[in-house]
DNA sequence: AAAGCAAAAATTATCTATAACTTCGATCGA
DNA sequence: TCGATCGAAGTTATAGATAATTTTTGCTTT
């Protein structure tokens, strides 16, 4: 993944902590103290700023003025609204991008499938799954569109993580295969049909807590 | 409307640009340059830098590093995408809001649309339309959905000021009017289908341009 | 003239310093 | 012992200064 040398300062800390933020090293609610982000990064703490303004915007930190920022809390109805709203976007995405789907791009996103299906840890499985919905997205040609699902797909992340963050048993995942088997039809209605259904399922799974209870977390497997 | 004496100037003067952004006080294209507004605010440049990347992300600036920013061009493919972006995610919204929909809202949102048809310019017209559309959507409870059609909205303003710069004939909202009467018999799935309908309806209307021709100009009227 | 180049001016990005506000803890009084 | 108040430490927000880059301008050359 390019670090990109180039850009500014806040943008590259405001993608590692975007990183950090997704992965869970940060717990949600803690705090990010401007000059000691600063300090770490061996900068001043303006640039830091500047990446908590683009953190809030993304939905991953929340900041009360005067009162400093923090990690992003959230929950099972946050987990809901966003797997909803990826659904509406990514149905509308593919509607617009099927006409312009090689069957070289269904490859690809068939590769990325496959790639899905091998993987032993969550991140890796992460990655895969990503890098299929962008394939057969991308080619929307709806710039605006597509940054805000990245959004929502960081989000998506965050909670997968959260959940899965050491254990993951590898599955087959015959919703990608169903997609790109109507794609390669020409059906683009029964693809978009699918692809809403499968972005909404909701995978739960029993977690120890700090305290030895076991809970349950919630995340979008998809 | 509050003027948020309370939060930082950062978020005072990204309101105050947005708000130029969208009135079309300032062109697309034009650089904003941070001494300059700076200066005009009396401040320094530090929270100018900030409300510069809280327009980014609402699409209303871009910003290229060392080169500064300038307000964020669009064309009729933007409005287009906005368009359909809003009636997904309205609708979304709206399905979720329609249970908790009370009497009293829909008789505001009733008023809204009576001041929208007695608007005799566009900004009143806009003023009263948004409101309509936040009234039956903010019962839904999700906060991240409203907040991106906010930023939805404000980019829709922006078209219609662009194209209705001063000339605007009142006109009776027909759509308004069907989805609260479906809404109040009930029938979510046909208010929803309206109001999808609703947003994407795309006005279309000769412009005079500085050049003395005329081109089409084209904005979301709903 | 037109194109290319170079120095000057303007502008961005960052750093250091300072002021204002919060938080936390200790002390005092009921 | 509990609660409130005051003060110190920590943190945020803004200002002012500096370095680095881009844009502009004017000159030179073809």
């Amino acid at each position: 993944m390019a670090k990109g040398t180039d850009d500014t300062i806040a943008v590259r800390i405001g993608k590692a902590l975007a990183d950090r933020i997704i992965s869970g090293a940060i717990e949600p609610g803690a705090r990010l103290r401007q000059d000691h982000v600063a300090e770490e990064f061996n900068t001043s703490h303006v640039p830091v700023r500047e990446a908590f303004r683009r953190l809030e915007a993304q939905g991953l930190a929340v900041s009360e003025p005067r009162r400093g920022v923090r990690v992003a809390a959230f929950d099972l109805g946050e987990v809901k609204e966003v797997a909803e709203m990826r659904a509406a976007l990514e149905v509308l995405a593919l509607r617009h991008a099927a006409p312009h789907l090689t069957s070289a791009i269904l490859d690809q996103a068939e590769e990325a499938t496959k790639a899905g299906d091998k993987s032993r840890d969550v991140r890796s499985w992460e990655e895969a799954n990503r890098a299929f919905h962008r394939l057969i997205l991308a080619p929307c040609g709806m710039p605006r569109l597509l940054a805000t699902i990245d959004d929502l797909h960081a989000a998506s992340a965050r909670f997968l993580f959260a959940a899965w963050r050491s254990e993951w048993e590898t599955r087959t995942d015959q919703d990608h295969r169903a997609i790109l088997t109507a794609l390669r039809r020409g059906n683009t209605e029964s693809a978009a049909a699918t692809l809403g259904r499968h972005v909404q399922w909701i995978g739960r799974k029993p977690v120890r807590t700090a305290s030895g209870a076991t809970r349950e977390a919630f995340a979008i497997v998809g």
